[in-house]
DNA sequence: AAAATATAAGCGTAAATGCGCATATGGGTG
DNA sequence: CACCCATATGCGCATTTACGCTTATATTTT
């Protein structure tokens, strides 16, 4: 049972419900989040962090960037279910058409990415 | 998105997993709630109206008592699959077995059943 | 009407949560 | 090796949450 309110902790927040929602379209790094969202790199982290310990993501590592994505393989079936609402219940919302969006214009690579994106 | 949230809340919650359990073997009052869980009148009380708030619930008043049940017919789509998704992720756990059993011996109706559980 | 009863709500408090700031970590590049 | 960069983490603070205690509300019974 902790495992499940763990579960339903991370996504009964907004911010995290975001983040998924940038990740039923693709792996996204921590960057990209930020710049999605606009939203800073420690909240960005560590909602993904959040997100990751529950059992939602996996993570991937490519030199510098963390590369986090939905973990459709080892997700508990129920916890897949979990997302599929998500998805559903999400559905429509205009803050989630608008952050897809700008992950769209989102870049992985280029110099001073955070600090950039922190102006 | 602000629904989906207060929905996710309300799941986040080991006191209302234990109470939704219950209520997926029946309808019960707030009384037997706090018998079936052994805890307080008030957090009873307070638990079943977050979830009632949040939607999952339906109210059904008879004499003094306050009748919760899952709201079946009126609950969002994909807050029923959330209820399912919940279901499944507790399938099996002793704590939740321990509390049906529980509720078997619950009573509804006896002179003073707050007053005696508080004990 | 008065007493009894089940439930709800106000209030105070302890614990948990979210996040910004600063700093640490660890890989990449010159 | 020195520096840059993306990410992670420690710390402090403001807000939220959970819950017990007490009291209010509403309904039934005597």
């Amino acid at each position: 049972m902790r495992d499940l309110v763990k579960a339903m902790k991370a996504l009964s927040d907004e911010t995290r419900l975001r983040i998924l929602n940038l990740l039923l379209e693709r792996e996204c790094c921590v960057c990209e989040v930020m710049q999605a969202l606009d939203i800073s790199q420690t909240r960005a982290s560590r909602n993904l962090s959040a997100l990751y310990d529950a059992g939602f993501l996996k993570l991937r590592k490519d030199g510098l960037w963390s590369l986090y994505s939905i973990d459709n393989e080892e997700m508990k079936p129920h916890f897949a279910d979990l997302v599929e609402a998500v998805r559903k219940g999400l559905k429509g919302n205009e803050v989630m058409a608008l952050d897809r969006k700008r992950l769209k214009k989102a870049k992985r690579v280029g110099p001073g990415c955070v600090r950039k994106c922190a102006r």
